[in-house]
DNA sequence: CTGAGAATTGGGCACTCGACCAAGACAGGT
DNA sequence: ACCTGTCTTGGTCGAGTGCCCAATTCTCAG
């Protein structure tokens, strides 16, 4: 699926894209600023891809894609309740304008109105939460699957506010999102 | 800080903009488009706003503290727990293109790159989040503060997999999340 | 070296954009 | 009736847009 070397431009351009949505926003990404920091010229982004909506599209979901295999592939190695300290650090280890973290955004945002690209996030969407539903199936978690949709879901709205809110702190929000995690309390029968 | 009938169309502006947004985008949001939706002119925004930015910005931080005081002032009625239920349900019984929740999410990613929408948004939250604090602290709850840092961003992170996850189930979700108001285990001591 | 196909360039087309402005409409007080 | 200041209109400006294309350069098999 790659001629090695002839699709090197087609490369640059998807990570230009990547770099601009974060920086600019997704709309603002034109055929002409994208191929001047690809370093290329503009009549290129129209040979290599049908439309800049479908470069975009593309050049999000293997972003994305990306990002999630990475931190897929380092959860199986701790537990549930070690693996949550050690997401949110990394969550925390980066700036708030972290540019993995604003394209995930903006492709979130992108996909309400692109059936396409709301496709293909979905799918993300479903791996990551069978991938997260598997991780969490130890046997001292109740119904892993909703507690992994939750999850994924909190760690995008903190995501969120993190840039909005200066007074939150990973540290501090640690303990509340490890009862996620903790057993339901006995039932108190009279 | 209004004469009564001259601002009509000030407010008409508004809400016409506050529409767009949800349906085609914040930054899909023309002066031309805007004007047409309310029913005036092209010229009339900038005679009543300095700039488009302005008029969106306006329109979506009135917009934003209308819903939160909604909200808030629902809360009170109820403890915690039975709250919780309450505000799942209404956050599931809303469609997952509801204009007031795509709201929020264009206007928290445009102020990732406007300075005076962010310091609004960031008051905003400051608020919701104070009357979340003294709604939790009813001494049953840990840390209401940075639970209640928690609750806003997973409510937020909810709304943005609503629309993109077509297995995320509210009546499913809701005991995960009441796991964020249950106390802490009781320390293994060995 | 030669020729063919792939890759690349820069400009052009029709269009929309935010901002601006001269001109007119409309009110209420005198 | 007239003036005055607020409000509204529709059009214009330069800049920027996605997409397209003739012309040029590059690459490599024969």
């Amino acid at each position: 699926m790659s001629t090695p070397k002839s699709h090197q431009v087609r490369h640059d351009l998807l990570e230009a894209a990547r770099a601009l949505i974060a920086e600019r926003g997704w709309t603002a990404v034109s055929t002409r600023t994208l191929a001047h920091r690809a370093g290329v010229g503009p009549g290129l982004v129209h040979y290599h891809f049908p439309s800049l909506r479908a470069l975009l599209n593309e050049a999000a979901l293997t972003g994305m894609a990306q990002v999630i295999d990475q931190t897929l592939t380092d959860l199986p190695r701790t537990d549930p309740r070690q693996g949550l300290d050690h997401l949110l650090g990394k969550l925390h280890s980066y700036p708030p304008d972290d540019p993995a973290t604003v394209l995930f955004t903006e492709a979130y945002l992108a996909a309400t109105r692109d059936a396409d690209l709301r496709r293909g996030i979905t799918d993300l969407l479903q791996r990551l939460r069978t991938h997260l539903t598997a991780w969490l199936d130890d046997g001292h978690i109740a119904d892993p699957e909703n507690t992994a949709h939750v999850l994924a879901a909190t760690a995008d709205g903190l995501m969120l506010h993190r840039s909005l809110d200066p007074h939150l702190n990973a540290d501090q929000v640690a303990p509340v999102l490890r009862r996620l995690l903790n057993p339901p309390p006995q039932e108190e029968q009279p």
